[in-house]
DNA sequence: GGGAGCCACAACCACTGGTTGTACGTGGGC
DNA sequence: GCCCACGTACAACCAGTGGTTGTGGCTCCC
């Protein structure tokens, strides 16, 4: 495909074979092997090079986004000056959400979003450390657990949501209190012990007098919005960012919580030395995200703006 | 990289084999070839399988993106079912313009613009009618010269402007009628003789006693342009929509005319029968483009809406 | 009419990329 | 705790790909 599209833009074989460090023939058996491959004729021949048919024309818009394609695979992966890769903890937090926002609205720069397939922030602290990684959006509750030449930062705040069954008590409710929760229960499977959730949600629960119910594991998201559903008292929170894929008969409800507003603080830990240079604008850009109401409260960890 | 993919959604090198209708041991290979190329480490092996690396996630995101590149590459020409393909007279010009504008409101589609090399409409006509082409933004003048089984309908209309230097006594104007342009030189080079637009050029002068000069070669838009900026009585007209490329330096004035507008009326060439189906969109967005004045001047030709 | 320039075909050969056969490591079942 | 099942990696082998050099044909231009 390389060249078959030096060639297109040179309209002569032999021109990009100079330029491809190959022979003449060589390009010309990759074209014909194309044409065959394809099962159309791409150029036409003449005698003072080669220009493009229909079909090439249409072929070579592709051919072009393809080859793009291959050296952006491998840009983002060259050992030494590879792309930004930023860790999040799943694909459908809020952290990607508004990754994959800040994406689309820059497509030219390139933004690889990866998971560690740790719960350990201090092990993504590590990464961030070694190199691994050049961010990732994960808190460290206990500062002294930070390494020396790893920093961490305010990102942004994602407020918390109610998320219910159409049975629930509060399903109808437009927005809720924190103390509108009180003696409902509330369960968030899967938090890891002395994570930085578990923290969170012991928090809460002391401050508003809260029943949060962290305990028993978490056997997928499809299991918990199943639940959720039919139950008429379980509730669980959820950011007013995350994504979460649900059946659309299940018929759930995300609600507001505010007065105060509660919110989870995303942080990024990133080196201290040397960040990657295009670190910079997702950082501005994160910050610049429509900021929530005085009215918040946060846990006693989250790092100042 | 399709191995790769598979491999990597699959989480085992066996399914995907299976799947490709390879051995195992082959993809083995090809994704240590890949790894070995590309000087990374893709997979961590485990006894039920492998997972990714982070390398590994973030090539995985670019490996689908070339993959379905390559499916799209192949789809624009697949003979018999391939990608909607419409022919413009240039990639600047107001045609490929609004069809690029329509690409990227929906990428989704696949469209591809190509030019036929020949500036007779008629072959124009007939490579739509041999279905080498979906449709052809090219204006038959003589109804009797399109063949019963291609059509032409009313694309959409467009204005047209003044292109002149920063000399010419009409430069400092904000707009223009087609009666201020009386007595200037009108150049616009490279129209081949009983083409669409010296047709157009033509009712032009007539109507409005202009002074169009068609004649000459056309050596490029550069030559146009550099001699546009230093003359102080040379102006040219071209479509409110065409996209030229001139330096910035040349300080070139773009003027509207109105009272009438004088609108080049762009129209389609499609099969009568089995048009492509993706045309109809196509056809759908060009008709929406904002209406022209009511006093809107066209040259008698021009197809009814 | 002849030469320059470009592409295609032929013959040849190294090496890629597939095959089968086998060894190794790990996790689950008995 | 041992063994088997399962999945991956390595080895040997071989067909065919994809490069090379050499040559012929075509067209345009002088």
């Amino acid at each position: 495909m390389r060249s078959f599209v030096r060639a297109a833009e040179l309209g002569q074989l032999q021109q990009a074979a100079d330029e491809l460090g190959v022979t003449q023939q060589a390009v010309s058996k990759r074209i014909a092997a194309l044409e065959r491959e394809l099962d159309v004729r791409l150029f036409t021949r003449t005698a003072r090079g080669v220009e493009l048919t229909l079909d090439g024309q249409a072929f070579l818009a592709h051919a072009r986004d393809v080859v793009a394609g291959v050296d952006r695979a491998v840009a983002a992966i060259r050992p030494g000056s590879r792309a930004l890769r930023i860790d999040v903890l799943g694909l459908r937090t809020a952290q990607a959400v508004v990754l994959h926002d800040y994406w689309r609205s820059h497509p030219e720069i390139t933004l690889d979003v990866v998971t560690l397939r740790v719960n350990d922030p201090r092990a993504a602290a590590a990464a961030v450390q070694a190199g691994d990684i050049d961010a990732s959006f994960r808190s460290v509750t206990d500062p002294a657990a930070l390494p020396r030449d790893v920093r961490m930062i305010r990102a942004f705040d994602s407020p918390t949501e109610l998320l219910v069954g159409p049975r629930h008590p509060l399903a109808g409710a437009r927005s809720l209190t924190p103390a509108q929760l009180r003696g409902h229960r509330i369960w968030v499977p899967g938090i890891a012990p002395r994570s930085e959730w578990a923290d969170f949600y012991d928090q809460l629960a002391t401050d508003f007098d809260l029943r949060i119910d962290a305990a028993g594991p978490h056997f997928g998201d499809e299991v918990l919005l199943d639940i959720l559903a039919d139950s008429a008292d379980v509730a669980t929170l959820v950011g007013s960012r995350d994504r979460y894929l649900w059946p659309a008969n299940h018929d759930l409800r995300r609600i507001p919580i505010v007065r105060p507003t509660l919110a989870y603080p995303l942080s990024l830990l990133l080196p201290r030395a040397n960040p990657h240079p295009g670190l910079r604008a997702v950082i501005d850009h994160v910050a610049s995200l429509t900021p929530l109401p005085a009215a918040t409260w946060r846990p006693s960890w989250a790092p100042a703006t």
